[in-house]
DNA sequence: TTGCGTGCAAAGGTTTTGCATGGCA
DNA sequence: TGCCATGCAAAACCTTTGCACGCAA
């Protein structure tokens, strides 16, 4: 059911190394890309994709995609990450574009309520509020 | 400040007619394209997209974007739904795609708690919780 | 007449797919 | 050898932009 990836090549190595080497910063597939050409060692892009997909599906990146044309942004989360509690939600302000960490525990009663109340199992990872940051509100 | 509209064309009637008659149904583009196209009083999509957007500036219509490169979808809000009270949360299951309305007031709570604990102003109308319904949790 | 609205076509950007080649086991 | 991984090119898709024409006021 698990271990999609079987095989164990160079690309493979390279991408899972430098994504460690910046956890919780967020990037997109042409972050990635440009960093590996730079450094004179390039990954063709779909493999990129391809690859990044597995990791969000294992639980290891976290997926946010935001409007219109704009590419979708990726997270490595920290090994520490992986249990429920190192969980954290997403702020995206509208204006400037800032995204913001939250790490408060006193919004994991949002799931509880959504599950106990409208049987919706919440998505953390997944999940992006929108609004406004405290800088472009007071404007 | 207000009042971008300033002429009165046929496709911005017909089209607010139509918006008017499916409240909060969620429609893409497209799905408005096609409605009018088989009534044979077609609308260049590019009419649509940028009237469209003026509703969304205005507060008529909300709008919530995908993963990749899914169209965006909109929802026409009833105008008894333009108040702060009527506003509605929405969650999207990842799975079957199904998108559910919650009214549930208590989630308001959650507005409360971002801005006063993260002074974080969130944008309910943007905001798609990703997740799993109850039918497709069940599996 | 003035200037916004319309809509076709083309461009722009992201993501996916086809397919031949390469490399791990 | 078998099978997965790679990556180029092309396709698919949604959305935006350029520009000429139409139409409301």
């Amino acid at each position: 059911m698990n271990s999609k990836s079987q095989y164990k090549t160079r690309q493979k190595d390279i991408l899972q190394e430098y994504l460690q080497s910046i956890p919780h910063r967020h990037f997109t597939i042409a972050d990635v890309c440009d960093h590996f050409s730079t450094q004179g060692k390039p990954i063709g892009q779909t493999t990129v994709y391809r690859q990044i997909e597995k990791m969000v599906n294992e639980g290891k990146v976290n997926k946010y995609t935001f409007e219109g044309n704009s590419a979708a942004c990726f997270e490595y989360k920290g090994d520490e990450c992986q249990s429920e509690a190192g969980q954290c939600f997403h702020c995206k302000c509208e204006k400037c574009g800032k995204l913001i960490h939250l790490h408060c525990a006193d919004l994991t009663n949002v799931e509880k309520h959504l599950l106990e109340h409208d049987h919706f199992v919440l998505d953390v990872r997944r999940t992006v509020f929108y609004g406004l940051c405290d800088q472009c509100a007071a404007l």
